[in-house]
DNA sequence: ATGCCTAACACCGTTAGA
């Protein structure tokens, strides 16, 4: 079983060229982010045209996750336990949506856009902070029922330096600050192996190139969509392919896919 | 030191991303 994480940056603007690659690699399970749309705006009739039933937690303009698998999804959650920690004062952003891929093997998947969080010193960066622990709680409760999990998305946290590759240019950015990277190896701590470093964990393996300067043609990239795993599913866990070449194709998301593979 | 680029929405600029 392929999961996929993708964070598409508007999954109508880049439609065909998400499902060129969607056509190309046809995973089982995938998990969108930033789709950038209400649930009524989804092309789901495109995903289902290619095999796929469909969940979706969509936002207008902002935000926005989706499931897609080939088997149906069962005990969909939309959102993310509690309630608090808005950034804006409004409704809660629309940035968790959790599922069971259905199967002989079932695993329960969580499509993760995790706040930007700048600039540091914000609101942002403190909502950042409390979205961080509210999943933290969650995971625990996840973690408690023993199952196969995938946590998969766009953390926004850039692990540890060699996941950057001028980790010095982000020293002051929200995506590399000590309370993020500290965050991540507490969800971590709980129990969570982070698919790469397990499956393959050479440095540079990014998923991430700005579209500002050159950054891509530069290889100014980083690390921050991430596959966690529990026990049950990393014993599975075949390998780990971050697909690159996406980022140079035409209309590209400034995110590359990355596919986890897990036996059976 | 700042912007670089891209998308959405509504306006012809602003907000957000990372």
């Amino acid at each position: 079983m392929r999961i996929a994480t993708w964070n598409v940056n508007s999954v109508n603007a880049r439609l065909e060229t998400v499902l060129g690659w969607f056509r190309e690699e046809a995973p089982d399970v995938a998990c969108l982010q930033e789709i950038k749309c209400v649930d009524e705006k989804f092309p789901a009739e495109a995903f289902e045209a290619l095999g796929y039933n469909v969940a979706v937690h969509g936002q207008k303009t902002y935000n926005g996750v989706a499931l897609l698998s080939k088997t149906p999804l069962e005990d969909v959650r939309k959102g993310l336990p509690g309630d608090d920690g808005h950034a804006d004062g409004g409704e809660d952003h629309a940035r968790y949506l959790e599922a069971v891929v259905s199967g002989p093997r079932p695993v329960r998947v969580a499509a993760i856009y995790l706040p930007n969080g700048n600039p540091v010193g914000t609101e942002k960066f403190a909502y950042k902070l409390r979205w961080l622990a509210r999943l933290n709680a969650h995971a625990r409760e996840l973690l408690a029922l023993e199952e196969p999990l995938v946590l998969a998305g766009d953390f926004n946290v850039i692990p540890e330096p060699d996941d950057a590759d001028n980790p010095a240019a982000w020293m002051g950015d929200a995506l590399f600050q000590p309370e993020s990277r500290g965050a991540f190896r507490a969800l971590k701590w709980l129990g969570l192996t982070d698919a790469y470093m397990a499956a393959d964990g050479a440095p540079g393996g990014y998923t991430f190139w700005d579209y500002q300067a050159g950054a891509w043609q530069r290889n100014h990239g980083i690390r921050i969509d991430h596959l966690l795993l529990s026990a049950q599913a990393a014993d599975r866990l075949e390998g780990v392919t971050i697909h690159r070449d996406v980022r140079g194709r035409d209309k590209p998301s400034d995110h590359v896919p990355v596919v986890a593979a897990l036996s059976i």
